[in-house]
RNA sequence: GGGGUGGUAGUUAAGUCGGUUAUAACGCCGGCCUGUCACGCCGGAGGCCGCGGGUUCGAGUCCCGUCCACCCCGCCA
């Protein structure tokens, strides 16, 4: 008998409805379940789209019973049957569930062994046990789903970027070292022995290198590399939708991801809660919510209470003031009810974790009727004060008002943890809504911990214009930059600039850095060489797959959204990555590795 | 590099104050069953309690170390 293949496939296991009854059907798939009752015996079957019900019954063959009988979860099997209808046995439950397919021939493709896991939606193996099988967890449908809407979005955008006029580019993954920025995964030379290519961090030279060449448009589906520790919303190795375009100013640039967004978003049945997305200056952001990828599904800003603190009454605050510290006020708006006593004690408790930002403690208000406070300091405020402060956190009857001083670094980072903390608490973050924003006007540069200068971005990122005296001046620290993030419900999803493409702005910008001309002649000579022979203006953009995926799926952790992703520790369960290699290829690389606890 | 949570049958979990033969569900094997849909019923097999050391008359349980998985901080231009 000859096996059935691909064209004989008359259906998909999601596509029968009660108007195919009476049609001859094969279906292919794996045995989800088996029901066997002697007499009759039911299996699921399913493949890629769903489920239908197939039936063996004892009155038509008493051999295809006793095969069927002999069949065991995720099996892969053909059936040749005809439609029926289930009649008063219909379900909801599935698709399918108005009909079954009576069978009239059985093939089995293969065989499974016991499985280690069921292949099933509703039991939970441990992350361990599924990533050492991870293509029976990816027949999961509810894993198997999340790739397949990743794929949809991936379409929507080549196709999007296509009709935009960009060209799909690849370029390399095996480029040069450069110090900086994220730590390299290393590729040995054995041909130029003692030599090493990195893996790529981003395409972002090359995508403007395709711009002095006359691209134009450019994007490109890239992987990504960079040794640093895994994530849940990071793996070591990533995929960014990467774009570049010239001519482009930020907006151009902006326009055009953002439509891609709102479109891809659509495609698959997603809305957002704000359209166009709002543009807040990074300095704003900071202001109003203490970090530089807010979460604005919900409200709650924070309000700075600097010149508030400072004549209060209320010694611990006006001390604080006078030594600069940074003063924020957040206003829970109604639901006063949960914040008893004890909750208030665990969210001082929260607020001095070190992870949190390690705040000396928190202040707290309840402001009651008749426009009154109770809490830590509601004895030391006058009436005028306390209507000060009501107003200025613009609070009424039945809110709750948080209040933290401390270093500004401090302040903006433990105000920022407690405005989340506080909208989780509440149940405020939605996963089916989405709001994005963009952050604009970021900084230049910033000071790492050894006080070193270094890019926010990257070292080709343009300066505000007007900003450009400044580069070489003491207030280099407030030297803003033409980059801008895309921030969806509290994600940086993506980022770009536009680039420098003069080359005595490029200078000034490498010297605040502190790199040397020799230095930048040497690490991106060619790069400035390029820019001598008519580079156009040019922004770009790169937005993280990945975390895009996580969005558009629900998923918890960025390996729901990969077919095959490493643990924390850079392993990858299934095949055993990475592992020691033969002494030979070591030898013609030159390479001896050192003991561990050297 | 630092902090936290977890690891017991193929899988997911329970296991009290350190005490006799380590439980359950699902899966697996055998049997029964013609309307189930996570079918049901009866019976059975299945254990390096992550690994190594220590304390103890006695350790799944307490202590030390270590490995693995996950989460967080640092890190991620």
């Amino acid at each position: 008998m000859a096996f059935y293949s691909l064209k004989d496939r008359t259906h998909d296991c999601s596509a029968l409805r009660a108007s195919d009854i009476d049609s001859e059907v094969i279906l292919m798939g794996w045995v989800a379940a088996r029901r066997n009752f002697g007499g009759a015996v039911f299996v699921d079957l399913r493949d890629r789209s769903g489920t239908t019900q197939i039936v063996f019954l004892s009155e038509k063959s008493e051999d295809l019973l006793s095969s069927a009988q002999t069949l065991r979860f995720e099996d892969v099997i053909a059936v040749r049957g005809r439609v029926i209808s289930r009649g008063d046995n219909a379900t909801e439950k599935i698709a399918t569930g108005a009909i079954e397919v009576e069978v009239e021939e059985l093939q089995v493709f293969s065989q499974s062994d016991p499985l280690p896991f069921p292949v099933r939606n509703d039991v939970n193996a441990s992350l361990e046990t599924r990533l050492k099988y991870r293509y029976l967890d990816l027949r999961r449908p509810e894993i198997q789903n999340n790739i397949i809407t990743r794929s949809r979005f991936v379409s929507f955008v080549r196709n999007y970027l296509v009709q935009n006029g960009f060209l799909e580019i690849e370029t390399p993954y095996m480029v040069k070292y450069t110090p900086g920025g994220a730590r390299n995964f290393l590729v040995p030379s054995r041909i130029n022995r003692g030599n090493f290519y990195a893996l790529a961090e981003s395409p972002q030279i090359y995508k403007q290198l395709l711009m002095v060449a006359g691209m134009e448009k450019y994007f490109q589906i890239a992987k990504c590399f960079r040794d640093e520790d895994p994530r849940q919303d990071r793996q070591l190795e990533f995929t960014q939708i990467d774009l570049e375009m010239s001519f482009a100013d930020e907006n151009d640039i902006m326009n055009l991801v953002e439509g891609m967004i709102l479109h891809g978003f659509s495609s698959l049945g997603l809305e957002f809660m704000n359209n166009p997305f709002p543009k807040i200056t990074w300095e704003d952001a900071m202001r109003l919510y203490g970090c530089d990828k807010p979460d604005t599904r919900f409200d709650m800003p924070h309000v700075v209470l600097d010149s508030f603190a400072a004549k209060s009454g209320i010694g611990i605050l006006e001390s604080a003031a006078e030594q600069g510290s940074l003063i924020k006020g957040i206003c829970v708006k109604g639901e006063q009810e949960r914040f008893s006593r004890k909750t208030i004690d665990q969210l001082t408790e929260f607020v001095k974790k070190e992870e949190i930002g390690g705040a000396k403690g928190l202040i707290w208000l309840k402001h009651g009727p008749d426009n009154t406070f109770t809490g830590s300091v509601s004895k030391l405020l006058t009436e005028e004060k306390s209507h000060e402060l009501m107003k200025l956190l613009d609070s009424k009857d039945g809110d709750t008002i948080f209040i933290v001083a401390d270093k500004p670094s401090v302040t903006h980072k433990v105000m920022d943890n407690l405005r989340r903390h506080l909208a989780a608490f509440l149940n405020l973050t939605d996963n089916k809504k989405y709001s994005a924003l963009w952050v604009v006007r970021f900084p230049m540069f910033e000071q790492n911990s050894e006080g070193d200068w270094v890019s926010c971005h990257h070292p080709f990122t343009h300066p505000v214009p007007e900003h450009v005296s400044m580069l070489d001046s003491e207030s280099k620290g407030d030297v803003r930059a033409l980059a801008y993030d895309l921030v969806i419900n509290g994600n940086e999803v993506g980022g770009g600039s536009v680039r420098i493409h003069n080359p005595e702005t490029q200078a000034t910008v490498f010297k605040a850095l502190g790199i040397s001309d020799d230095e930048a002649q040497r690490l991106f000579g060619f790069l400035l060489e390029a820019f001598r022979y008519g580079v156009p203006p040019h922004a770009g953009f790169a937005a993280g797959l990945d975390r895009l995926s996580m969005l558009i799926t629900g998923a918890d952790s960025i390996r729901d959204v990969i077919a095959f992703p490493k643990t924390v520790t850079g392993a990858d369960l299934l095949t055993g990555a990475p592992t020691p290699v033969i002494e030979k290829q070591l030898n013609e690389l030159g390479i001896t590795v050192k003991p561990t606890d050297s």
